[in-house]
DNA sequence: ATGTTTTGATCCATATAAAGATCATATAAC
DNA sequence: GTTATATGATCTTTATATGGATCAAAACAT
């Protein structure tokens, strides 16, 4: 990793991630469940959940959903078949958009 | 970190977690942006970008949202305003819920 | 007020996420 | 068909995310 990699993140990332801390935290707290508890149903640290409820960036996606599930927090609120359905739904149009896309923009010809 | 610790994600997780990135991906095909563009333009590396798309668990989660930004995908449909209203709602919620969850039931005293 | 438990903050050790480079293949444009 | 480029896969290196332990302060219950 050579560089450092100094990271931003534009507005509405910073957002949707502090909403997404937010909310698990109240919803742990409303169904009086402590951190100790959460994470180990969710099979992670304490130190973790704490990072997740503080709206880090670094957290891995999975963990953060995993928690989120377990304390009743939904990102899709779907049942679970539509989701499903949602996933194949995409599959079935990738397989129709192009497989990869050109830049190099055709010089257009207009002189005729 | 002791433990190799091999998560398990629950079905929920799985496809939440596979929708945004076909979401991402499918966004970033119907308007043309190669891997490279975006990736550039997230400020992450091509390779990351691949995971993301594949559904990686491990990925960042603010690398993933600021992707999903980036190809305009949008995890909560509301407007900027609305997001922070939002946050702070749950702030001033928070305030009020007890601090910390007690998890010592008082010994019933049902004799009587 | 006292006692107990939860939480938050550190610190350390280590597994691993991510960058960067490279190569082969697939795919689009011509 | 040919050519050029985007993609996917792999490898190596390094920064760091995470687990685990510990401690002090906060907060709840009695």
């Amino acid at each position: 990793m050579p560089k450092p990699k100094n990271r931003t993140y534009s507005r509405y990332t910073q957002d949707a991630v502090q909403l997404i801390a937010r909310l698990i935290r109240s919803s742990r707290v409303e169904r009086k469940l402590t951190t100790q508890e959460v994470a180990e149903r969710a099979g992670i640290s304490r130190g973790l959940l704490q990072r997740i409820e503080k709206g880090d960036f670094k957290c891995g996606i999975g963990a953060v959903f995993e928690v989120a599930t377990i304390v009743g927090v939904r990102l899709f609120d779907m049942e679970q078949t539509t989701l499903t359905k949602q996933i194949k739904r995409l599959d079935d149009k990738l397989t129709l958009l192009p497989k990869s896309i050109r830049k190099k923009p055709r010089p257009v010809n207009d002189d005729f």
